[in-house]
DNA sequence: CGTTGATATTGATACTTGTCAACATAGGTA
DNA sequence: TACCTATGTTGACAAGTATCAATATCAACG
């Protein structure tokens, strides 16, 4: 598998997870958030929420900090902003209604019977 | 694994994967792309983007029409709309420089030595 | 130093996924 | 009908991944 080639692909890859998009939209309500309150909003044992965080962390959503005994969780602006601007390279689709009516080479792409 | 629970989770995981995100993003320069085209844009196999193409059509991401021996896909705009929205509710949280001083529960959060 | 609490790592297991060869299907054409 | 091209499906394999129990580490506190 040759997944982890495209940078946006390793960015959105993180994002493809319930756990993972809990965390981040919790992280997305405050500033920052401790790891042990990641442990009670999604349904899973430590470990795997320990895990989840890896995973954003090496995708670059967030950034960590430890205080004491706890790690405080930051949700990094870039990756967010990377995503906005995935999204909107997906949306010029939408607004061209009848911008080219372009003689495509393959038949049937105009002439809709 | 119950990572198809979240509608939000199953959207993205489609979008998660170099070679879906080629699909999309040149769906998203023409209003319509035969399957041809995306053997030869991706590096894989035919059968390869076949499955891509299903997996982008499970998701909700593309609508397919057969015309002839072609069949042309099309992206779907409300998919574009809801990754929009995602990527909209996860930046609330770069904003708020100092919205709310709230004195949390657990120490260290709000006085950062 | 030992204990306690929070977090990370390891190892094992089960499930998921990307890939392609081979085959099947669909639709046009001779 | 047979043939050809474009697509989809099946089967199999390799790699990735989500999960948790057990263990390790880290930091404060007695």
């Amino acid at each position: 598998m040759k997944r982890l080639t495209d940078p946006d692909a390793m960015l959105l890859q993180g994002l493809a997870d319930a756990t993972r998009l809990s965390i981040l939209r919790q992280l997305a309500g405050g500033s920052e958030v401790c790891a042990c309150d990641f442990t009670a909003c999604c349904d899973v044992a430590q470990p795997t929420v320990s895990h989840h965080l890896k995973v954003l962390r090496a995708a670059g959503w967030v950034t960590s900090e430890r205080r004491a005994s706890w790690v405080y969780y930051r949700l990094r602006p870039e990756a967010v902003e990377r995503l906005q601007q995935i999204a909107g390279e997906l949306s010029p689709a939408l607004a061209p209604v009848a911008l080219a009516p372009v003689a495509f080479a393959r038949p049937g792409a105009a002439d809709v019977p």
